[in-house]
DNA sequence: GAGATTGTCTTATTTACTAAGATTCTTGTA
DNA sequence: TACAAGAATCTTAGTAAATAAGACAATCTC
């Protein structure tokens, strides 16, 4: 069952998937550099985009910035225009940051290419296949789960 | 051909990959974090790792750091024990960067978590739908060839 | 209602990164 | 060969982002 070939296989698709990896990261910070964004406001912008509004400590948990180096990212995405922090219902003392829908859409113009990629790539899949990659991106886990557990860091 | 369903089909493995590129920089700067590495060390190590030897030329333009970055980040990483600078024998002016393999273990062995769950994972599939799978990845593109291309800051 | 806790923000400090120039080697031309 | 122009890395001074510790406000528990 676990042949050779196999093992091949998965060395291959490990390294695949980390260079795959890298190449993200750095496409992405093209794209804060092209929107005059730190790297790590890009993030911020990507994680609520992703996940849907947070209060900043979810944010800070999710990034693992501390929670003074938060409030400042966050000054810098309100100034620009790209979140707004809105009360809590659930619990006053908090906040829940909101990201700017019309921002959003010039953030996804800038990642054209990207979708333009993304389109060429997948049009190379039968729908069966896409199903497949599908469920290994999602069964992957790297997902909503391990982004909302807490980092090592303290404060 | 493309029929509604694919459609929607496109949206979700969208979402999906987005969602799996953050969580693949969390668990990053998580690992940088336990071996006491700043993330900016952790993406030349994988770097390095996944490329081979570089100068510090092409590490600038891989990580969009400055010239001088580079070097405060090397010299880091060199004091360390995890890489070493050594002539480049094609241009003597410059200096190729590689990697300890020593040191490569033991950053291996702190990914040993991403590891099990790829291992639990890939068990998942056929290695039919692996190969799909990997088609998928190294089609991407994310990988070498973005990677150095230029970037857009100066200096 | 009092005390402890949680969530966010503020301020001072540390530290990483940038920018500009210096140094060393290479390449091209006379 | 000698010289000038260019390239690759390093050095240093200055900027800016992130941390750490503490302050304030709202909530929860007893």
């Amino acid at each position: 069952m676990s042949s050779r070939k196999r093992i091949v296989l998965l060395a291959s698709l490990r390294h695949a998937v980390r260079l795959f990896i890298a190449g993200a990261s750095f496409l992405s910070q093209r794209a804060a550099d092209a929107l005059g964004l730190h790297p790590t406001d890009m993030q911020f912008v990507n994680l609520l985009d992703l996940l849907g509004p947070m209060t900043p400590g979810a944010l800070a948990q999710c990034s693992g910035l501390s929670s003074g180096g938060v409030t400042v990212v966050l000054d810098r995405l309100q100034k620009a225009g790209y979140v707004r922090r809105r009360r809590n219902p659930a619990d006053r003392r908090s906040v829940l940051v909101h990201l700017n829908p019309a921002r959003q859409k010039r953030v996804d113009a800038n990642y054209k290419g990207a979708q333009k990629q993304f389109a060429q790539l997948t049009k190379q899949f039968s729908q069966r296949d896409l199903k497949v990659i599908l469920r290994f991106f999602t069964a992957s886990g790297a997902g909503r789960a391990p982004l909302l557990q807490n980092r090592i860091r303290k404060s």
